[in-house]
DNA sequence: CGCGCCGCGATTTTT
DNA sequence: TCGCGGCGCG
């Protein structure tokens, strides 16, 4: 390939970065601004003009879906499969490091990964142990706590916890759930980073291997890294001759809450002080209405690196803010609007309702539902983490290494075989004693007869089940595997008494799992693992899709949190009002509302041609009645780039020309509505009516308020209410 | 040991 | 409002 190729279709700052001598470098990269294109051609410089093996490639990312992504892009630019490059997660990698190294880092051979579910329960588990009430000690904040420590590089004995009792006892359980997990040979999400970043600190000669191997290093979405991964890095490239490129964005910095440190973008310009700085700025996305709007937005927060995204392209529409009613005229308004968006020919696909929880998305879909809109809905439970699915992986781990504690919890009485609460205390109690596992802990009570009669007689007998299976499996392919653990182990049989769609779907899961086993490749990495061990390691390390993809064109519903990254011509950013957007648990908190407004800058820059931010005036949530004001990010919104389709609290302004087809008498009449009537408001209310006006399925109605003056409302026609 | 009822709590999510 | 988890009964 021609090097000049590389650089061919890229602007100046991007040619910079990509061309760039060997060196420490940062690249602030905004919304849009081809921050992937850069990464990609960059490596394939490496490799081209540098010289640079792929082997001694690494490049980090936050989701498998981007690492995927990476190498998909870099391979179809090299024209070559590149297997010995690692592009990965940074729990995918350390995951390798520890499969690799799991002597020096005192695991276990067959050490399995704990996803965060499985942590949650062991948790409840250690919390029973303990003889700790939950009322008092909640999993949730404890599971919180552990991970948050681990994020932070500590251990048990290095938190001080200022002779608090309260913090002593978490510690505790910090210590003691550390113990189960190490026990059975278990690795949980954080504990991954942290091993890895343990590996390297205590054995020296194994990191100067891979400081030596990686003569590039690359990481993406660098304002998402927490402490311990910014730790690993660190000690990667704490070297002369490092040469890392970090990406980043720390106006898109919205993973605070789960411990991202932006802030690591400043610690890595003082620890690499050689470090040179690369904008890109020109935006390849939006049109400038809404790149003016976001930037606009996004410079009320304080102490950023400083950035502003232009384009050379059209103004294009203003931004639409719609005022709804309630959340019901605000589903509908959206609906209206895509649909007309279809019927001028576009694909659904390209549209997308963005909202800030997950609940909102309820109201949105009956509305599509009712018009007969296909949608898509992302969030929820993935593939791996659905019930019937980790019942199954539960055997599979078993069958791997019966001393997962973990999985023997929760497959030993599903389907339940007479194996109870008592049963299992003796178990524990065993385990306990013993300090082993519980399968151990089983054998033990089997042969001492330390356990009787009909639980000794189940207890047996699953027993046998899992040893039977993993001797059987020993010869077999692994989806042969997989389809015996869901068989025999009765699991399939237990879905199938069960009645109802729920269970159906269930039934399907379990084949699909058998078809994921057909599918599954051990990937090279893993050549000295068995394929099962593989399997379970890819189970939990990549959750899977939340939903079978489908390729019917429809509609695209999330969060903005999941929507970042991705991008769509048509955008719907709902419910910006105070108290959902921001979000009512910010309190106030400059830091968090920050988090909010860069949430903000994020959803808008989603946005290609045109974006819609909608409100509802009032809105159920948990099945009460809220009144919201609008978001003051809308107030943030110059009001050049913005079309208001909405009233304004105090002033009657005069309607838009897009609104000037009156509503007919009729329309308004069958609603039960006529001038000069007496009607309510909730808000404001009771007023007479003065005026109306509109098209399509709302109407501005124009009403006189004793207190408050006159104001236009947008209503849909049918949400009208007559005194 | 399993089922059903009641009470409580409730962002954002990847690995 | 809704889903989950605890508890009590059969």
């Amino acid at each position: 390939m021609d090097v000049s190729e590389l650089l061919d279709e890229l602007n100046d700052k991007q040619r910079e970065a990509v061309a760039a001598p060997l060196s420490n470098m940062l690249v602030l990269a905004g919304a849009g601004s081809g921050k992937t294109r850069v990464l990609v051609h960059r490596i394939a410089w490496l490799m081209q003009v540098e010289n640079i093996a792929p082997y001694s490639i690494l490049a980090v990312t936050f989701t498998n879906k981007a690492a995927r992504e990476m190498r998909g892009r870099i391979e179809s630019l090299m024209e070559r499969p590149l297997n010995t490059m690692w592009i990965g997660t940074f729990h995918g990698l350390a995951h390798r490091l520890l499969r690799a190294h799991y002597a020096e880092a005192n695991l276990p051979e067959n050490f399995q990964i704990l996803d965060s579910d499985d942590q949650y329960r062991l948790i409840r588990r250690i919390l029973k142990a303990m003889n700790l009430d939950e009322k008092h000690w909640a999993p949730r904040p404890i599971q919180w706590y552990i991970n948050g420590n681990k994020d932070e590089g500590l251990r048990p004995e290095h938190i001080d916890t200022h002779g608090d009792h309260t913090q002593q006892k978490m510690r505790e359980i910090y210590a003691a759930y550390q113990e189960a997990c190490d026990r059975s040979g278990l690795v949980d999400f954080a504990e991954l980073l942290l091993r890895a970043h343990e590996l390297w600190l205590k054995n020296p000669d194994v990191l100067a291997h891979y400081q030596r191997r990686f003569r590039a290093v690359l990481v993406d979405e660098f304002q998402d890294t927490n402490n311990i991964q910014y730790a690993w890095l660190r000690l990667l490239c704490g070297h002369e001759n490092s040469n890392i490129m970090i990406v980043g964005d720390d106006d898109q910095s919205i993973y605070g809450w789960r411990g991202a440190n932006v802030d690591n973008i400043q610690h890595f310009l003082k620890d690499f002080n050689d470090a040179s700085t690369i904008r890109l700025e020109q935006n390849y996305r939006s049109t400038a209405t809404i790149l003016k709007a976001a930037n606009t937005v996004i410079d009320n927060n304080q102490g950023r690196l400083g950035k502003e995204l232009w384009t050379d392209g059209d103004d294009g529409e203003p931004i639409s803010i719609y005022a709804g009613f309630n959340d019901l005229d605000e589903a509908r308004f959206i609906v209206a609007q895509i649909s007309s968006w279809q019927n001028q020919g576009n694909q659904l696909r390209e549209s997308a309702i963005l909202y800030r929880n997950n609940a909102q998305s309820r109201v949105l879909e009956e509305a599509l539902l009712h018009q007969g809109i296909a949608y898509r809905i992302y969030g929820g439970l993935r593939f791996f983490e659905r019930q019937e699915i980790k019942d199954a992986l539960g055997y599979m781990r078993l069958i791997n290494h019966a001393h997962d504690d973990a999985a023997f919890e929760r497959v030993v009485n599903t389907p339940s075989r007479g194996l109870g609460e008592r049963t299992l205390a003796t178990i524990r109690e065993q385990t306990r004693l013993q300090n082993c596992s519980m399968w151990q802990a089983s054998l033990q009570l089997l042969q001492d007869g330390g356990l009787k009669g009909r639980a000794a007689n189940a207890l047996n007998q699953f027993i046998t089940l899992i040893t039977d299976m993993a001797s059987e499996c020993s010869e077999l392919a692994l989806e042969e595997q997989a389809n015996k653990a869901i068989k025999q182990s009765g699991l399939y049989a237990m879905y199938q008494a069960e009645k109802g769609e729920k269970a159906q779907a269930r039934l399907e899961n379990l084949e699909e799992l058998v078809t994921a086993c057909k599918q599954f490749v051990v990937p090279e990495e893993a050549d000295e693992m068995t394929p099962l061990s593989a399997f379970l390691a890819h189970a939990s390390l990549e959750a899977g899709e939340t939903q079978a993809s489908g390729d019917q064109d429809a509609v695209q519903l999330m969060t903005i949190h999941t929507a970042k990254g991705l991008e769509f011509p048509l955008v719907f950013m709902a419910g910006v009002e105070e108290g959902m957007f921001p979000s009512q648990m910010t309190n106030d908190e400059p830091g968090r509302m920050e988090e909010e407004r860069r949430l903000c800058y994020v959803g808008m820059t989603r946005a290609m041609k045109k974006l819609y931010m909608t409100y509802a005036e009032m809105r159920r949530v948990y099945g009460q009645e809220k009144y919201h004001t609008a978001s003051r990010f809308l107030r943030e919104i110059p009001s050049h780039c913005v079309e208001e389709i909405r009233l304004t609290s105090t002033v009657s302004r005069p309607v838009p020309n897009r609104f000037s087809k009156a509503a007919s008498h009729e329309r308004m009449e069958q609603s039960g509505f006529t001038l000069g009537q007496r009607v309510s408001h909730r808000k404001f209310g009771e007023g007479v009516v003065l005026n109306y006006e509109g098209s399509g399925d709302h109407a501005r109605v124009q009403v006189n308020f004793d207190e408050f003056g006159s104001k236009w409302l947008v209503l849909s026609f049918a949400k009208l209410e007559a005194v």
